[in-house]
DNA sequence: TCAACATCTCAACAGTTGTTGAAATAAAGG
DNA sequence: CCTTTATTTCAACAACTGTTGAGATGTTGA
């Protein structure tokens, strides 16, 4: 994740549209959604928003997509998502390791496999 | 940080003048920098581009300001950088807390107080 | 008080972004 | 093949964003 990346990143979870259509996937899973499901949810918005939103997003690399029948699967690119939050931290630990412990906390008794389930 | 705070900070995040501020206010540490040395760190940002983007970013609450005699100094605002991580990871520990593991192991080698100095 | 310094405010402009609606493309099933 | 369903592409338009340069504001030390 260069500078260029995180830009296109955080440019494309500046839209509301965009960071709940993000949101959806991340919690969907790797298999994703048609585009035609996510639009349904996104409070029924039209076909070429939803494709515009959709392209917007994986131009930025935050999500994929492939072709399922008639229908376009799109899915979270949970790596690029890794890879924002590790760009941010790396910024986060230069130098002040310490600042960054409270996010370090939230992750550990959220994400960690031993400690599944206890996402608040 | 709920929805529009997000929103607001990615947008903030999302241009190249201020992710490079705040790379380099989150690296300068708690004290801050005056913004003329942010500017000047900015191959010379005119002032009033530095006011209109240091604004920006106080106003998306990634920074904070006081005035010290002349200048003013520019701080990091941690707090928030860690509520926009645990805003994503939130997300992304959605039912698939393993698809976090990257992004956790990333953090607890670099941010970690007893790993402290192995920040790549 | 005055001159120099540091930063902010404002209006104008160019460039970018998101929405809409209509038309095009692609796949499935009868 | 033709119809239906699913999605994309395109042009037009309104709204928003970042830059510039000129001027205003606030602070310090002589």
């Amino acid at each position: 994740m260069d500078e260029k990346q995180a830009l296109a990143a955080f440019a494309a979870l500046s839209q509301e549209t965009r960071l709940r259509i993000v949101r959806l996937l991340v919690t969907a899973g790797p298999e994703g959604l048609p585009a035609g499901a996510i639009g349904d949810a996104m409070d029924g918005a039209s076909s070429s928003r939803m494709s515009f939103h959709l392209s917007h997003l994986e131009q930025a690399g935050l999500v994929t997509s492939r072709r399922d029948g008639r229908s376009i699967l799109y899915a979270a690119a949970y790596p690029a998502l890794s890879g924002l939050i590790e760009f941010l931290m790396r910024d986060c630990c230069g130098g002040h390791p310490d600042i960054c412990d409270p996010a370090f906390k939230t992750l550990s008794t959220c994400c960690s496999p031993s400690v599944t389930g206890a996402c608040s």
